[in-house]
DNA sequence: GAAATCCGACGAACCGTTTCGCCACCGTCG
DNA sequence: CGACGGTGGCGAAACGGTTCGTCGGATTTC
């Protein structure tokens, strides 16, 4: 390939003057523009980003590292991801921790190494790497995304867990239902917690008792929350209403609801969280909170250039975002007898 | 950040001993390598891969440019690919040109002046700029992915999308269907065209004639196979099956269906090709043709890496996959009066 | 007309590695 | 005891750009 001395050599003017062409950077007479671009032309020319970024202390890389890449969840967080650091000039190498904290580790060092510029980072957990590292100084730009860890000197962008699990709740309790169950996530993760608690908060205030035997912790996986489902669904005595903590789960608690020959809404309504592509082909249509998932992915890529550009040195800044409830009819109401 | 020189002066040997030392590319003895091994821990000190990638013309990264990273089914395909690409010691860096011709050139550009050193492409088509690049030498390993064009000098790696199609079709054709449908993808696409192709035949050997009012062609996304679909049927005449030419597209096709009041299978059977998570919660569940994504993308990063390696220089190779028919129950028999 | 100013182009240092060629020192053998 | 082969470690030249300081010629200013 061709080198920027070849270039100089073909225009017969230095390599600086070809840089300042190149680059835009300086002044160039038009006579010698002209054959610089001649030249450049000629040569095929394309300045090597490895030399530029040595040199400038750059790679125009940000690196994502998700926790779960097969979720279609973080697919369409990639999706996004991909469309904003394009938009800021920058390349995203993208990671699948797969929910390990070892390979997490390993893509911490990899990042590190690529001299990546920033990071947005779906951590795996409290076992994450991402805060307890660079002994010295030199810290790499990270913003969490959607779930949190505790390190306050990072930025981080989520969303209000507790809010969407509690408004999934509430409406199924105002629908009527009092024995509601739950499929939801590992209690190590922040979402999962979190929204187990915004859960237990809404029935609460309505003074209803969650009964344990309704709820089953697993992973965010279609298979784990199939075969909850499954179980909780068989025993022998049921909930009349399901939350759901995320799409994914979704789709496999609809599965197991019709595969041990129950009807949703009918026999049991469910209500989820998040949003993946294949909910909306469900019928019935999910009862679900919906995350804006593009405004989500924007502003943390946004913090991330920031903190990036700006040398921002300050504390962590979290950015929440708020759910939104998106009724379908994969729930009924008891309130009244249905029709 | 500290450098090989620093490690150097505190080890009080030279860079070419401490680089010796972390990449064991020479003997060093004990005593040399136990003060080079002290001092990178107490500095903390990682290899800039930009210097050594620029020093060694190498990059350790390979990139993937999909025509639509919005599709679940290219989602997937990227999981596969971090994961093959990880395994040879090569980290992803993720494109989307989005169907857009133009932004697949601004890419190419990119994967070039960013020194990847291999490209996995999902062309966005007729008007690819993969092939037209690279005036003298230089090629930039590719390996098409899953869409081809003509240009023989590119490794490709696709499934055999006449093959679904026939495969399909003739099942519905076997249940005793004749009126069939199909919503297709674009015909500048080889998928789109080949699938197709792959019903008509299917057709043609059962001197079936197909009704170009069933036939309904757009971009393989949900919303245009939505509309398309509540197109075809809604008017006059309707067909009694569809074929769909993607996952993504049938899960707008059984929206399309449970809308405008008809019920799958009694009214309308699909079958359709492809396979993306969302597909699974279907029901009913759909009668499909899956691709084996995981082993297909294994394959094209094989090819890649070997062409990458061993500098294969020869003609472009393709490797055909087959897809395999998932029977389901979206398809109603017309053989016999149903139960 | 000489001095001051300006500015386009250039030379060379530098970014952080790898690697080639060389040197010095060791033990060994004649 | 001297020549010699073997080898651990070093110095310095790349890799392909960017950038700063400088030079010299043209223009402006007194």
């Amino acid at each position: 390939m061709a080198t920027i001395k070849d270039v100089a050599a073909a225009a017969k003017v230095s390599t600086a003057t070809v840089s300042a062409v190149v680059n835009d950077s300086a002044y160039v007479s038009p006579g010698l523009r002209a054959r610089v671009l001649q030249a450049v032309r000629e040569l095929g020319y394309a300045p090597s980003q490895l030399a530029r970024n040595l040199r400038r202390g750059r790679s125009e890389l940000i690196a994502i590292a998700v926790a779960d890449l097969s979720n279609p969840f973080y697919a369409r967080v990639v999706c996004a991801a991909e469309a904003a650091v394009a938009a800021w000039g920058y390349s995203l190498v993208v990671f699948n921790s797969d929910e390990k904290p070892e390979a997490e580790k390993r893509i911490l060092g990899r990042v590190r190494m690529l001299h990546c510029e920033g990071l947005v980072l779906v951590p795996v957990g409290e076992a994450s790497h991402a805060g307890r590292r660079d002994p010295e100084g030199g810290r790499l730009p990270t913003v969490l995304f959607g779930r949190v860890i505790d390190d306050d000197r990072l930025d981080a962008v989520t969303i209000d867990n507790f809010s969407a699990s509690y408004q999934a709740t509430s409406y199924l309790i105002d629908l009527g239902h009092t024995r509601i169950g739950a499929i939801t996530g590992p209690m190590h993760l922040s979402t999962g917690k979190q929204r187990l608690e915004g859960m237990e908060a809404a029935l609460r205030a309505k003074n209803i008792a969650l009964d344990s035997r309704f709820v089953r912790q697993g992973e965010f996986r279609e298979e784990a929350a199939y075969s909850a489902a499954r179980g909780l669904l068989t025993q022998a005595e049921r909930p009349t209403a399901l939350y759901v903590a995320s799409g994914l789960m979704a789709l496999g608690v609809m599965r197991a609801i019709a595969d041990v020959g129950l009807r949703c809404p009918e026999d049991v309504s469910v209500a989820s969280t998040d949003n993946i592509p294949g909910v909306r082909g469900l019928r019935p249509s999910l009862t679900r909170t919906e995350h804006p998932i593009v405004e989500m992915v924007n502003e943390a890529v946004r913090l991330l250039v920031d903190r990036i550009k700006a040398n921002h040195r300050g504390e962590g800044r979290t950015v929440v975002f708020q759910p939104s409830l998106v009724v379908g009819d994969s729930c009924v109401s008891l309130n009244r007898p249905p029709r």
